[in-house]
RNA sequence: GGGUCUAUAGCUCAGUUGGUCAGAGCGCACGCCUGAUAAGCGUGAGGUCGGUAGUUCAAAUCUACCUAGACCCA
């Protein structure tokens, strides 16, 4: 007859393939259906609150690795934190505004199109496209299996958030630190609009290249010559001689030697290492170096005067300047470049001068060019110059010039108006509330304190149309802007009900309150400013518009989390708006990811063809294994992922969901109510994986406290192969099996299971919550007072249950377990046996303690080491067995004595001699005769 | 060019304040099992700790330089 059916074999409809793409679907719907989040973030209510405030992407595009990797880091914080026992609700955010979208709207129209298109119909188009695309990057969130308030994210164009949104601005205007001042941008003459960096194009034009000499205001002396203001001059290039009138000094670089130069009759400065180049352009065949090199720091603030304005010109230093082209004596104009602008501007406070219209003709201001294009004024310079007898050469060369992307014509740069954030005033301050953040890494707190103390003021004006207007008015009558608490309540109560298209929609004076008078001149007529915010400034105001406008939020938050570029990004921008605002930081920790890269390290782009689609990997393998990917990371580096990455995670992922697998098939009988076994009563085997279990608990949660989900994610792998498969699982299948159905030892194991399985499934679900909630289902009954497995709480350390006698006995055995496989494994090899269960066992001990310790457990020897039979034999020598390498203790292996027990397959002298039961031996015998 | 980082077996990671032959799991190879079976068990082979030069009795661990890579800025 068959034994099989008179055994407990596992029994479980847990399928070993996930089918993870499809089910996934399932356990999501079920959530949703069931508001599992909702439950899970209000069972916590009344506890401490742990806020991540989320870093809103960009509302463009389909969602990409790094996104994924974010989220779901954010997840795995989250989901934590409410198993924990902590309030951790998570509200999502969208980044809405911005150049990209408007950009994109733009381009896809046509021209005619474009023109005939009102600032509140390309807003309008702005948001539907934005909308669209949170509509679409919400639903690939989702897939990933991120929880949170998904129905009500915080979205930057929201009217709500406006409103918070300027009265940030409006408390940083109250404090002065906003100022209007010029920086030269991108312009379009032809467009009469600036340009971002995204919307400029670089392509070959053909440009005047001059030669220019300045002449020295007075003599001087420098590298062991006296120079005489009638005959010497400093010598700069440039390709956009029309930028000549403003021209405000000449930067030479603080290191490269410069010298001196006579060259028919004239004594010229130039850098050293560009004389014979400048010479031999210029068609000067006779000079000589006349000084000694000397370095240019002895020119500083000394200076030229202009070839042909009422001006001087100041010698200065800067970094910037290169010895590529030219002459190292770089003709600057704060009003047309930006290098000029930064160093003759930030650095010397020079004046930013450019007198030029929005079609790009020079002002009145400019007398002579007065009226003129800058190709005209190209020429009248050369003329003046050549006149003046001040150019050394003129030609023509081809060079990359900007164009703008739309009409295709040259770009100007030139400065402009722009509102400044003043970040000197808030710099001291702004330092000391970064000392009091926790950064993960910890190095983030000096890249920050780099960052924030090299940063010049914050530009926040932008020349474009979709974003939040700069709630400023300008007085017609004194000119002066005007921004306080009246202008601001009033503006803020009309975008809370339109939004701020509102500012585009009506005239100064119905965003004014009614009969508003200019707080400086008592003018009545004013007019709006123009431009709107920087995007930063949006998000960078979400600490505010979200934390403290939901009622479940609290500010500061605890945790940001996002990638390294936000140092320079949002975590920055938010840090300078609270800093502002409140004095201190808007949150108490900073978690920083890196960047995902391929396997080689190197970063994704299209053009590698390394890039890994999240979609691609939800659709072969699944959301948990994308998750488990993010979990094996050790995110605070780059992060590599390709297939060979993925598909070893799938592997772990196997080994995972093969434990819960075994695990459910042989509690499938259990009921804990009846059956549970409490731990003192329990075999010594299960005592010690109870007590491993400990210890996975204490790490796991130390893990999960300090961010590092790598070792979670290593320590449970660890376990679920190591201590569970290979050891505990596959010694106690002989009990599971094969004893009696409710006996002690049966119950005992299946106890153990079941608290081992209880532990797991919760540390880890919010690693891969679709797996674990799939598992939390399967346990039924056994777990029926809670309908999610998100809405159990975290296992508890039982220190209780630590017991170091036996903990070091059983390391002993384990020691002994491992020489005795491998003399199994020759065994094995000789062809002496196959199974295990076929080899009977002799040992003998190599000390006292050894001896001791086997005769005291001889009796579950075998059983430990999957034989079927074990012996002492103080005679066994060393030429006759395996000395053991871990315990010393020398291992015999035999045929097993007797015939194979047809129901528990072990080998024993009781087979064949039963009365009842011929095939089986004694113990299976009594089992069968007991049920 | 500047700021901040990273570099340990094919892969993912451990390696406290420098000190026993550099570890784990996976993968791989080979074997076993066929009552976890598109599973499970065992054994084994894989590393000049990115490179070079130093400090030291002693360095994967400290210093300098170099190489490769990442983010931000210029």
């Amino acid at each position: 007859m068959s034994y099989k059916d008179t055994i407990n074999l596992p029994n479980t409809e847990f399928p070993m393939r996930a089918n993870l793409s499809e089910r996934e679907l399932d356990f999501q719907k079920i959530w949703e259906e069931n508001n599992i989040y909702e439950k899970a973030v209000k069972n916590r209510e009344g506890k401490e609150s742990f806020i991540l405030h989320d870093g809103p992407p960009y509302a463009n595009g389909d969602i990409h690795i790094g996104h994924a990797l974010n989220k779901i880091l954010k997840d795995f914080v989250t989901r934590f934190a409410t198993l924990k026992g902590y309030y951790s609700p998570y509200v999502p955010g969208w980044d809405t505004h911005g150049l990209p979208i408007e950009h994109q709207v733009k381009s896809e129209m046509s021209d005619q199109e474009r023109k005939d298109l009102s600032v509140e119909e390309l807003r309008e188009k702005c948001t539907n496209y934005a909308l669209k695309y949170i509509d679409r990057q919400r639903e690939q969130f989702k897939r990933l299996g991120v929880w949170g308030e998904w129905d009500a994210p915080y979205l930057t164009l929201s009217p709500e958030y406006e409103v918070k949104q300027i009265e940030v601005f409006g408390e940083m205007a109250k404090k002065d630190l906003f100022y209007r001042g010029k920086k030269p941008v991108h312009w379009c003459p032809h467009c009469e609009t600036a340009l971002a960096e995204a919307e400029v194009e670089y392509g070959e034009d053909r440009a005047p290249s001059i030669y220019v000499k300045f002449p020295l205001k007075e003599k001087f002396e420098v590298g062991g010559v006296s120079l005489n203001k009638d005959n010497s001059y400093v010598v700069i290039w440039t390709t956009t001689p029309w930028t000549l009138p403003a021209n405000m000094a000449i930067a030479f670089h603080p290191e490269y030697p410069y010298v001196v130069v006579e060259a028919e009759g004239e004594n010229l400065i130039m850098a050293k290492e560009l004389v014979s180049n400048v010479m031999e352009i210029s068609g000067i065949e006779e000079y000589e170096i006349i000084s000694d090199e000397f370095s240019a720091k002895e020119l500083e603030n000394k200076k030229c005067r202009h070839p042909f304005e009422d001006r001087d010109s100041l010698l200065i230093l800067g970094e910037h300047v290169t010895l590529e082209q030219g002459t190292g004596c770089v003709h600057t104009a704060p009003g047309h470049g930006h290098d000029d602008f930064v160093v003759g501007h930030q650095e010397y406070g020079l004046d930013v001068y450019a007198p030029m219209d929005n079609r790009g003709y020079f002002t009145e201001k400019a007398g002579d060019f007065a009226g003129k294009s800058t190709d005209e004024v190209n020429i009248m310079v050369t003329d003046k110059l050549k006149e003046k007898n001040l150019l050394m050469d003129l030609s023509f060369i081809d060079h990359q010039y900007p164009h703008c992307w739309r009409c295709k014509g040259n770009l100007l740069f030139r400065a402009t108006d722009q509102w400044f954030a003043s970040i000197d005033a808030i710099k001291e301050k702004t330092l000391k509330a970064i000392s009091e953040v926790e950064w993960h890494p910890s190095w983030g707190e000096e890249r920050m304190k780099n960052m924030i103390s090299e940063r010049s003021d914050w530009c926040i004006s932008r020349q474009k149309k979709w974003g939040v207007p700069i709630p400023i008015f300008y007085c017609d009558d004194c000119e002066e802007a005007v921004i306080n608490d009246d202008t601001l309540d009033s503006v803020k109560k009309i975008f809370a009900v339109e939004g701020s298209s509102a500012w585009y929609k009506y005239p100064a004076e119905k965003l004014l309150p009614k009969d508003y008078s200019c707080p400086h001149c008592d003018g009545s007529s004013f007019t709006k400013e123009e431009d709107i915010m920087d995007v930063w400034f949006d998000s960078g105001s979400s600490h505010k518009a979200v934390l403290e406008t939901r009622e479940n939020l609290s500010w500061p938050a605890q945790i940001y989390l996002e990638g390294t570029d936000q140092y320079r990004g949002w975590f920055n921008s938010s840090l300078l708006t609270a800093v502002a605002t409140e004095g201190r930081a808007p949150y108490n920790e900073v978690i920083t990811n890196g960047f995902t890269v391929d396997d080689k390290g190197n970063k994704m782009s299209k053009s590698q063809g390394n890039v890994v689609s999240p979609h691609k990997v939800i659709d072969q393998y699944g959301a948990d294994i994308l998750r488990l990917w993010v979990a094996s990371s050790d995110f605070k580096n780059d992060v590599k992922v390709s297939d060979n990455i993925l598909k070893q995670n799938s592997e772990v992922y196997r080994r995972i969901r093969n434990t819960y697998r075994f695990v459910l098939g042989n509690v499938s009988d259990f009921d804990k109510e009846k059956n549970y076994v409490k731990y003192e009563d329990r075999k010594e085997l299960d005592r010690w994986i109870m007590i491993r279990l400990q210890d996975l608990i204490k790490k796991v949660t130390s893990a999960y406290e300090k961010y590092e989900y790598h070792r979670v994610y290593h320590d449970v792998h660890n376990f679920c192969t190591v201590e569970m498969s290979s050891l505990y699982m596959d010694i106690t299948k002989d009990r599971l099996y094969t004893d009696g159905t409710d006996s002690l030892s049966r119950r005992s194991a299946q106890s153990t299971l079941y608290d081992i399985m209880m532990a797991l499934v919760v540390m880890l679900a919010p690693l891969l919550p679709h797996t674990s909630e799939e598992v939390w289902q399967f346990l039924g009954d056994k777990v029926a007072a809670k309908e999610s497995v998100f809405l159990s709480d975290w296992p508890e350390l039982k220190k209780a249950y630590y017991d170091q006698e036996l903990t070091a006995k059983w390391a002993d055995l384990l020691n002994i377990r491992k020489d005795v496989s491998k003399a199994l494994e020759l065994a094995r090899a000789d062809k002496k046996i196959g199974n295990s269960l076929e080899a009977g066992v002799e040992l003998k001990g190599a000390s006292e303690a050894q001896l001791e310790l086997l005769e005291n457990e001889l009796e579950q020897l075998a059983d430990l080491f999957i034989v079927s039979q074990v012996e002492l034999n103080d005679q066994l020598s060393e030429g006759e067995a395996y000395l053991g390498e871990e315990s010393s203790v020398l291992v015999k292996v035999n045929e097993a004595k007797g015939d194979k027990c047809d129901r528990c397959w072990k080998y024993d002298e009781s087979v064949g001699k039963g009365e009842e039961h011929k095939d089986i031996c004694n113990r299976c015998a009594s089992v069968i005769e007991s049920e």
